[in-house]
DNA sequence: GTGACCACCTGGCCGC
DNA sequence: TGCGGCCAGGTGGTCA
């Protein structure tokens, strides 16, 4: 599932054969990816404009275009592939993107969950997603008391709260449960009942985990890959995730599955004790 | 303002 | 073998 490494192998790879090229025709099948604007105006805008800078922001892919910023949300298992120009469109390939007048780049979503926008620069600031998204986990201002500023009324687990992507963007189901395993914290714990200690640890752990999971190029669970042929490596560094009834790697207790607000959550019952609190 | 729940969507898996 | 039901999960919308 994209998270913030796997989107930013995806556009690593994206800026690698798609820098300074021209988007020269847009073709869109399944009309529900097109977030804004509308799928006509995206097609007919995007058309003529040159692929400058490749970024992420969140789990969002930025591309910086001449007028525009295109921004594009893989969401559960959105993939890009590159094609010959005019070959025959494949099953759950759902905007086709013609460069140069050479080739094609597909997108595929099987689920039809992913999303893409249509930004002009001078509006990309005053509208949603960059309105809406909090700090990098990278990002200096991510400190002890911006966590506690941010979780102060803030009553439900931290598993739950670590997924809010306005408070910090880019961890998703995978990573929360490594990170909250490293950080010794039990995952229904209440975000506003957290000490001092436990946020730094927080933050260490999601820079360690996400910066780990960058260098093995993402993680690959179930049947995504980040892009045709491509297969992240991280999953072979997971402590806790899908590795239920497995023992810990700290402690050799079994790993346990849980439920938290319908999303599957993994944890050591010995590392991450349950207290009082939770 | 906050939190819980649901819909979106399809393929894989499991039990019968 | 075929069928039905459940599960996976990021995000946005609705409701209490």
């Amino acid at each position: 599932m994209p998270e913030k490494p796997e989107v930013i192998t995806v556009t690593k790879k994206l800026e690698r054969r798609l820098k300074n090229r021209k988007i020269t025709a847009c073709h869109v099948y399944y009309e529900p990816i097109i977030d804004y604007p509308s799928v006509k105006e995206f097609s007919t805008r995007i058309k003529g404009q040159t692929m400058h800078e490749f970024t992420t922001r969140g789990k969002w892919i930025v591309i910086t275009l001449d007028q525009d910023y295109l921004l594009i949300h893989l969401r559960m298992e959105g993939k890009f592939f590159f094609r010959e120009r005019g070959v025959p469109l494949e099953k759950h390939h759902h905007v086709v993107f013609t460069i140069d007048d050479e080739e094609e780049l597909h997108f595929q979503d099987v689920r039809k969950f992913g999303r893409m926008k249509l930004i002009p620069k001078d509006k990309i600031l005053t509208m949603p997603p960059f309105t809406e998204l909090g700090l990098e986990p990278w990002d200096k201002h991510l400190t002890v008391e911006y966590l506690r500023e941010h979780l102060k009324k803030k009553r439900i687990p931290i598993k739950t709260a670590l997924l809010d992507q306005s408070i910090i963007t880019g961890i998703g189901n995978i990573y929360d449960d490594e990170i909250l395993f490293l950080s010794h914290i039990f995952p229904l714990t209440p975000a506003c009942l957290l000490n001092d200690d436990e946020l730094a640890a927080i933050i260490r752990n999601t820079v360690i985990t996400l910066d780990k999971a960058i260098k093995e190029g993402g993680t690959t669970i179930r049947n995504y890959t980040s892009e045709e042929g491509v297969t992240g490596l991280f999953q072979n560094h997971l402590y806790v995730h899908t590795k239920v009834g497995e023992p810990c790697p700290n402690c050799g207790t079994k790993i346990v599955k849980i439920k938290v607000n319908g999303r599957g959550t993994y944890y050591c019952p010995s590392c991450q004790k349950q207290t009082e609190r939770s």
